[in-house]
DNA sequence: AGATTGATTGTTTTT
DNA sequence: AAAAACAATCAATCT
C-alpha cells in the first residue's frame, strides 16, 4: 500500500492511533511477487506502461523539505533506521513551519515541475515515434533516442516575484551541476 | 536474492 | 471533478 494513502490524507488522527514502534522498520507484511496482490502495479488496467526513460513526477515541497528534513533526523537519530519514522516526523514538523518557511521549498518544487514539465515535452517527442495504446507488445526497433538534452533555453525574463508578506530569502540556485566522479 | 512494506504530504495522473 | 497512484527513502521482512 502507498500507506497513508486514505488514512494519512484523510485521517489525521493516527499518531495515537497507531504508534509506531520507535525504529521497527517493516513490521511483517509483505506479499512479495503477487501480480494481482502487488500493489506495486497491479495492471488492472493498462494505467501504465513501462517506459524507458519516462520522467518521475517532481516531488512535492513536502518531499524537498524531507530530503533535508531526513538528513538532519538521521543524524540526530542515527538510531532510527525506518523510513515511517521520518515521514511521520516530517510529516509533524512540516505542518509546523510556516507558510514563509514552506515557500521556500515551494519555490523549489515549482522549479522541479517546470523542469518536469520540459523533460515531459521531450519525452512526447520520442514517443511520438509510435503512439501506440493498448496492449501492443509489438516491440518495433525501438533503437535509440536521440536524447537531447535540452538546457534552458533563455532564463525567464522576470525573477519570480515574492509578493507573500515574507519575503524569503531568495537563494541563487545553482544550476551548474558539476558532476565530477 | 529480489520484491515488498512501512509513512509522510503534495502533485501528477487517470477515470 | 474527484479519486487513485505515485514521488523518495532504508532497512527489515517475506517468498
Amino acid at each position: 500500500m502507498r500507506a497513508a494513502k486514505g488514512k494519512g490524507a484523510a485521517k489525521i488522527s493516527k499518531e495515537a492511533l497507531k504508534p509506531v514502534d520507535d525504529g521497527r522498520v517493516g513490521k511483517r507484511k509483505a506479499a512479495a511477487a503477487d501480480d494481482k496482490t502487488s500493489k506495486r502495479k497491479a495492471r488492472k488496467e493498462k494505467r501504465a506502461k513501462k517506459d524507458p526513460n519516462k520522467p518521475k513526477r517532481p516531488p512535492s515541497a513536502f518531499f524537498v523539505f524531507l530530503e533535508e528534513f531526513r538528513k538532519e533526523f538521521k543524524k540526530e537519530n542515527p538510531n532510527v533506521k525506518g523510513v515511517a519514522a521520518v515521514g511521520k516526523a516530517g510529516g509533524d514538523k512540516w505542518k509546523s513551519l510556516s507558510d514563509a518557511e514552506k515557500a521556500p521549498y515551494e519555490a523549489k518544487a515549482a522549479k522541479r515541475k517546470a523542469e518536469y514539465e520540459k523533460q515531459m515535452k521531450a519525452y512526447n517527442k520520442k514517443q511520438e515515434s509510435g503512439a501506440d495504446d493498448g496492449d501492443e507488445e509489438s516491440e518495433r526497433s525501438r533503437s535509440e533516442v536521440n536524447d537531447e538534452e535540452d538546457e534552458a533555453s533563455g532564463e525567464e525574463g522576470q525573477p519570480p516575484e515574492e509578493e507573500e508578506e515574507e519575503e524569503v530569502e531568495d537563494e541563487e540556485e545553482e544550476e551548474d551541476d558539476e558532476d565530477d566522479d
